[in-house]
DNA sequence: CGTTGAATATACCGATCGGTATACATTCCA
DNA sequence: TGGAATGTATACCGATCGGTATATTCAACG
């Protein structure tokens, strides 16, 4: 049996290349020449461990929601309440979010034909983080709907992080933290204002 | 002088060919041969017209931005008070807008090249729109602070769209505008729930 | 010791990419 | 009447695309 794709040296060289390049020229502009090349290897080796660009496109998404998945629960394992906002921040301080580029799964929807497995990828990581939002929400606004109050979050993530790849700034996002903290106590919006 | 690149006959088929299919399939996946043979036209006559794919592509973004503003401001001419959800109603009911695929504007800033001229016709269009938004809700909410409230709609809104050609649903801009109309409210928010 | 897996280097495949060249037909207008 | 302008048809260019083939090296392991 081959060992998994991803866990050869080889393979992960691949997939650090693939990661940058992919996230910041796009997945249809760069060729698995130049991935292989970046990660100093042959076109045979990315195909002997990856079978395809599709399946390297999967492999990319997938590590890129891994990443950032542990990233965002270490940062909500170290915050204080309430930890709505820490998932705000995860946003914000992304260390591999490319604030001219914005979000690596907007911008692989945007690339990617109807039936590529990279959509399911795509579907989830957004799913995932919907659902932990609404975790945190019901767990900082006990009173309020929690799912109501996560959707409305959310779109406010979404819009400020897709916005990223277009106006190159970070400051809606940190528009969204102080609406965000705004809509987590409803109390005291119409005295503040 | 020649005739502006989409005044004449085969300019407009190729301008129809290329709206569709960019809009579709994607920019870089699309060849400027498959654009032509849409239209019905040589690459020849393409190249006589537009000059470049880069043109063609700035073209295609400034022609849907004016179409999409034509009928924005047809809606809102026709609508009642209050227009800011004649504004989400745009978004909602757009006649061109496939909710597999998104919003034309953010999909495009995810393929085109950080220099590419197409990335102002995006950063313009959505200016306007913020602009256009900011306007409404002065209309609308005389004693809101009028540019706070337009951006936080204007990211619930970016956030729905550019969700449609993730989920490939238009559900999520239906809960923005029942989240609009309430935030145009402040006053009934506290009693219904 | 010999096999197996991971890697290298290089060359090749047909297809498509954006873009150009050449030659010819039509229409309209000064 | 006679050029522009608009268009067609076809062929071509070098480069790159995703993907494959062949042959070789090297280390680990039973």
């Amino acid at each position: 049996m081959a060992t998994p794709a991803d866990t050869t040296p080889a393979g992960q060289r691949i997939l650090d290349a693939a990661g940058g390049l992919f996230y910041r020229d796009g997945i249809n502009a760069v060729g698995v020449a130049l991935v292989a090349d970046t990660a100093g290897v042959t076109k045979k080796t990315l195909y002997d461990r990856f079978g395809s660009k599709d399946e390297l496109v999967v492999r990319y998404l997938r590590r890129r929601h891994e990443d950032w998945w542990a990233y965002l629960e270490e940062g909500l394992a170290a915050a204080a309440s309430p930890r709505t906002l820490a998932l705000v921040d995860a946003y914000i301080w992304h260390p591999r979010l490319d604030v001219e580029r914005g979000c690596a799964f907007i911008n692989a929807a945007a690339e990617l034909p109807p039936g590529h497995a990279g959509r399911a990828v795509i579907r989830e990581h957004k799913r995932s983080v919907r659902a932990r939002l609404a975790d945190l929400i019901a767990e900082d606004a006990p009173g309020a709907d929690a799912d109501d109050l996560a959707e409305h979050v959310f779109l406010l993530l979404e819009g400020a992080i897709a916005h990223c790849g277009i106006d190159g700034g970070e400051a809606r996002m940190r528009t969204v933290r102080d609406l965000t903290a705004r809509l987590l106590h409803p109390s005291a919006d119409g005295a503040a204002e």
